[in-house]
DNA sequence: GAAAACACTTGATCTATGTTAAGAGTTTCG
DNA sequence: CGAAACTCTTAACATAGATCAAGTGTTTTC
């Protein structure tokens, strides 16, 4: 099995044998993805869920008024994907874009399924990661009350090196503020 | 069983028959919770999820500044609790307070963890709501960046009735405004 | 049933962020 | 390799919403 899929798995579920996650492997298949390629596109039912080897992500939703807005960067480590779309074949309401070169480790619906079915263990971890993304998506509710600059800073201290990885301008989009207003912001503090 | 968790079961997952559902109910209790009582304080782990028969509840936040942030309100057919502080006797981070006497179907994290075993059909109903918690927190998010106008106006066309029961303090927290400010905003339109 | 606490409104003023525009530097791509 | 397309910065000006303050009406509480 990959290492870092594997150790991801060890580290949210540790009180499983290393036994019961071996053949978990047999389930996903190896993929790479170019630099601004799409994962997911809104409106089609997102067929894979994907771990993360290397490389990142951003999702992001139009709004109304027809803004990209960024709501999650995903790197190493990380799952991508909707997991409502992906489990109840709707069409989802998220764009998923590389930004850099990745390698994922995908998994199908069919497979998943299969998976949730057989084992125990996988079902936890992926209960785990559910419970984890919904509570960072409220999390983040709450800091976009904060005005501009705290929740630059605060994002600083979650990532430190955001700013070698991501552009201004999509962490403008994160922040929800323009790119120029960002721009200012870091020249203050 | 209550009708009203009968029937939101039977609405989320029609394809499983009465049957499979009718046993469901002797995992529940009935409760009241008075209106400004809390079901769940931030710090503190959530012993019970909780379908909401009537009342309301907010979900707030308390942020890095120390503001209460709303961050959703629920009223009848929906859950209550934290499900990540459920599952995994976690600190939960938010609070959950009745803005209504309310009268609840509570369930214990023992009877959730038995009937998660025993019913493929709770199983699938419960990944159901998951993920539609987890897509309302993300959509939230995008509309966040929307003035507080067009907001308001989303807000109203979702909750046509939110105003006979939500005090203007209350939804001016949820769209992260002041109470001043949506004030004038209801005048002008 | 009166006092206290709370909810909402309105006005004046202040401030953070948006908008528009222009220029310099960097990356992408045929 | 060079043109075109981006990315970031800076400045001037505009504006949505915050803050502070005061007044009225409503609800809670003893």
């Amino acid at each position: 099995m990959h290492s870092k899929l594997f150790k991801h798995i060890n580290k949210n579920i540790p009180h499983y044998s290393i036994l019961d996650i071996q053949n978990i492997q047999d389930y996903f298949e190896y993929k790479k993805i170019k630099k601004k390629e799409f994962f997911l596109i809104q409106g089609s039912v997102c067929s894979y869920g994907a771990f993360v080897l290397n490389g990142c992500f951003r999702n992001y939703i139009i709004s109304i008024e027809g803004k990209e807005v960024n709501t999650q960067f995903s790197f190493e480590n990380w799952w991508i994907g909707d997991i409502g779309s992906f489990v109840n074949r709707t069409p989802s309401k998220i764009n998923v874009q590389a930004l850099e070169n990745a390698e994922l480790l995908t998994i199908s619906t069919k497979n998943y399924a299969a998976l949730m079915e057989r084992s125990a263990c996988f079902n936890e971890y992926t209960s785990k990661l559910r419970s984890s993304a919904h509570l960072s998506a409220v999390l983040r509710l709450s800091d976009l009350s904060e005005n501009a600059i705290t929740q630059y800073k605060m994002m600083l201290e979650k990532f430190p090196k955001i700013e070698q990885r991501i552009s201004q301008k999509h962490i403008a989009s994160f922040l929800q503020i323009t790119p120029e207003a960002l721009s200012r912001l870091k020249k203050q503090n």
